[in-house]
DNA sequence: ATCGTTATCGGGAACGTTCCCGGCTTGGCA
DNA sequence: TGCCAAGCCGGGAACGTTCCCGATAACGAT
């Protein structure tokens, strides 16, 4: 593991580290000749910059950092998928990590991530983080920041979202219009950003159609504690029970299928279900289930577009936009009118 | 961006570098009352050690990379939470990356891990890998390296896999015993050791079975290039077609069922379907997944494990083993007799 | 012959740490 | 009174680069 330097290829040649450092970068200022010599040398030993002494010296890195929630999660691998792309065709690396919904990891990835000299961090927020402080102040100290899905509002950053509002919206119009009247939300944690515009697009999906508000309809729900059974129980122990679902995350919807098929209810005939989520396998659900897609790929491209754009224009203090996306609603079986 | 430094706080406190890092690590030989000192002045200042100048001076990062094929496959992202669990747990960082199923992005992953001094280096072959010396002379010049699920012949180290030949023995095994003799075995590129492992066992139960062996029964996909419709195509214009499928990766089964499904073909009246995979909506497909179920998470802590074994007993090279996890079969609807 | 130019190269500081050495006070003891 | 050993601290090199200054030589111009 004890790669060449400069310093050896210097010694070997007879020459000093600064001809050999520029050399190699191909300075007009070296002889042709040494030039050759150095770039022959070099390559037959296989010479490679170390990449850790140029961040020290130079205080960055050449490569981002993105923290989600989870990887395990199509939405969020896409969005990666995206964020790759536009990074790999402006030369940074991307150093992918998980805060597994959970508040300390988050620091402590974000802490990581920021000490290592990443140039730039795109992340979402993790459901359990309620103070962004570490965020805030590291925003504050320069570090270029951009969010996307799931943001926080205290942060004057570019933001990437999709129109959850709309998409709500439209979900639940699709509900109410396919004869739906008692729908039930089930939702992430109320904190979350996603969470508050889901829910206002399904408000005001209700209050279009004349359809009254029930809170016990609403259901939030950990994505580490697992209380399925608990909320379906209590849904349908109500005087007027839910006749349609409407999750907010890949893995709501698909626990929330998985719990009332096991509860023998019948979608769409007794229950219609609409999910949030980019699952690739909708259509091969038994039955394939309606979903809201968000542009995943497409949102971590722009994510990382913007983040770049910061980083490499730092000088001036740019104008934050928050771009949002639209969505699409696939409708399928299991929101067929009954 | 401009973080504190030990110089900082030596200048500060009137003291020398020496004195400051000596404190902070509560050497014996500082004054009490002078680290207090130190210590509260770095408290409030926020020091945080510069882990790429330590980098640079000790050679090693207490970081692991991973490179696997994708993280959008679940498989991997399980594989993925193992190893994290076991890293961190040992105080190790780890640093996440795709090779997206190609030989050139691989290389690119491994090198750039390299130069950033992971400590070593876990990974699962691309499936366009053939030439392995980048990762030969890298192994040969001491970067501990541990490969999982997809492995290499040509190098001796660490190896963890699922027992393929087993898994696919008592798929094979499963549909034959359901009264199917005409077994598509839909697999991965030939070159790779888990299509090789899977094939061997598909032919041991058929052998053991008494059934012949029928190579135009046996399709080799790309993960990139999409020919589904192809090969069904071409299996169902055989004189004697399928009547069952045996596919090889959470991908090419997610594909098949939905080509199946798309020619009209019944599972399980016409066609039986066995899945390896470790996809959790199995059990919500319609219908339900039959699938050969790999212990992930398992297989990426004891990769991790093995992996900072090696990293941290380095100086006795050690014997090298290839641990074999068991896999187990999910009989499900799409497998039932006819 | 002297001088300014150009072409080519080397020295050394700096990035943030650690650590080896060496140095200065004390104070205790002979 | 003198000496040695703690106890405590500073100087500076090293990790691999880059880059700012110089430095040296040759060479044409004056």
């Amino acid at each position: 593991m004890d790669n060449i330097t400069i310093k050896d290829i210097a010694r070997a040649l007879n020459l000093s580290t600064s001809t050999v450092s520029r050399a190699l970068r191909d300075s007009y200022e070296i002889n042709p000749e040494t030039k050759r010599l150095v770039m022959e040398y070099a390559e037959e030993k296989h010479y490679r910059p170390n990449p850790i002494a140029l961040s020290l010296k130079e205080n960055r890195s050449l490569s981002i950092g993105v923290i989600v929630p989870e990887i395990a999660n199509n939405y969020f691998s896409q969005t990666i998928n995206g964020i790759e792309a536009a990074a790999y065709e402006r030369g940074y690396h991307v150093v992918i990590c998980q805060s597994q919904e959970s508040y300390e990891r988050e620091v402590d990835k974000v802490e990581h991530l920021a000490a290592r000299r990443v140039d730039g961090l795109l992340l979402s927020l993790s459901s359990n983080t309620v103070d962004i402080e570490h965020l805030k102040s590291l925003h504050e100290r320069g570090l270029p920041l951009v969010f996307f899905d799931r943001i926080p509002a205290e942060i004057d950053t570019h933001k990437v979202v999709a129109d959850n509002h709309s998409g709500a919206f439209q979900a639940t119009a699709h509900l109410l219009e396919s004869g739906r009247r008692r729908i039930a939300h089930i939702t992430s944690q109320p904190g979350l950003s996603i969470t508050k515009e889901r829910l206002s697009g399904y408000l005001a999906a209700l209050e279009e159609y004349g359809v009254p508000f029930d809170e016990n309809l609403v259901k939030y729900c950990s994505y580490t504690f697992d209380q399925v059974e608990d909320n379906l129980n209590a849904l349908f122990a109500l005087a007027d029970p839910p006749d349609a679902f409407l999750t907010a995350a890949d893995r709501l919807a698909l626990r929330y299928y998985a719990g009332l098929q096991k509860r023998n209810t019948r979608i769409p005939e007794d229950v219609a279900f609409v999910g949030f989520s980019n699952l690739n396998v909708a259509e091969l659900l038994n039955p394939p289930m309606s979903t809201i897609l968000q542009p995943a790929f497409q949102m971590g491209q722009i994510a990382a577009g913007l983040l770049l754009d910061l980083i490499e224009k730092k000088p001036k203090s740019p104008v934050f936009q928050t771009v949002q996306l639209s969505t699409e609603l696939h409708v399928r079986a299991s929101s067929l009118p009954k």
